[in-house]
DNA sequence: TCCATAGTTCTAGAATAATAGAATAGATGG
DNA sequence: CCATCTATTCTATTATTCTAGAACTATGGA
């Protein structure tokens, strides 16, 4: 992961109402949730949490697809993990005595909720 | 962890300047680098590399001891596996099947080099 | 076609963060 | 105790981000 990509990701879940967003999603796990879901579960105003989607989407943290009316909204997990090995990059000058290379490999969506 | 002190550590990590500083601490391990070092590395004036290690004390990322003149920067390892731990914190439902939860536990420092 | 639902874009004022020069403080050696 | 080295604080300017109302677009059902 490139110095910038990995600045614009921090950047992105350096926000309550993002990182809050973000989370939630993790935990959703591969078949995501719908913005309204979201909007549902933080109380956060359209226009603003598009807002915030926004800038997840332009982090690559994020992505989505439309499901009739909703949008989906899914992790990212490639990036995640691409994120915090950057972070633990060459810990302690040594990679092998620390950060693992991969956190979470998701299955693949659900039918129901796949693009 | 609390989702306060994640947005501090994330907006503290969310910066060109402090990303590459708090990853060279990352790498140093534990016997840190002193402000000139980083200076050094990453060629940023004085007054505006005090300004960004302010930001990542602030955020618990890193804590220091003067050593003579100088003065030693280091990396929390345990706040760093916290952050790690908070973003992906119960990830895809299920805390066990995905993320891990310590990644680095460093060796105390060389006494050279300990406050 | 007409309406309700789901999200986005536009906009602009308010708030926050970044940059770095100049002055200052703290430690050590001569 | 003075010169020097190391780093911080003060300050002001510039730039970026946040917030959310209002208007708009897209989808699907009646």
């Amino acid at each position: 992961m490139e110095s910038k990509t990995a600045v614009a990701a921090l950047a992105a879940l350096a926000h309550e109402s993002r990182l809050a967003g973000y989370r939630l999603l993790v935990q959703a796990g591969p078949d995501g949730l719908s913005v309204g879901d979201l909007q549902a579960s933080t109380g956060i105003p359209p226009a603003t949490l598009t807002h915030h989607l926004h800038a997840l989407r332009r982090a690559g943290l994020i992505a989505d697809t439309r499901d009739g009316r909703s949008i989906i909204c899914r992790v990212d997990y490639a990036q995640m993990n691409a994120l915090l090995a950057f972070l633990t990059e060459n810990c302690c000058g040594d990679a092998s005595a620390c950060a693992p290379r991969t956190v979470c490999k998701p299955d693949r969506p659900t039918r129901r909720n796949r693009p």
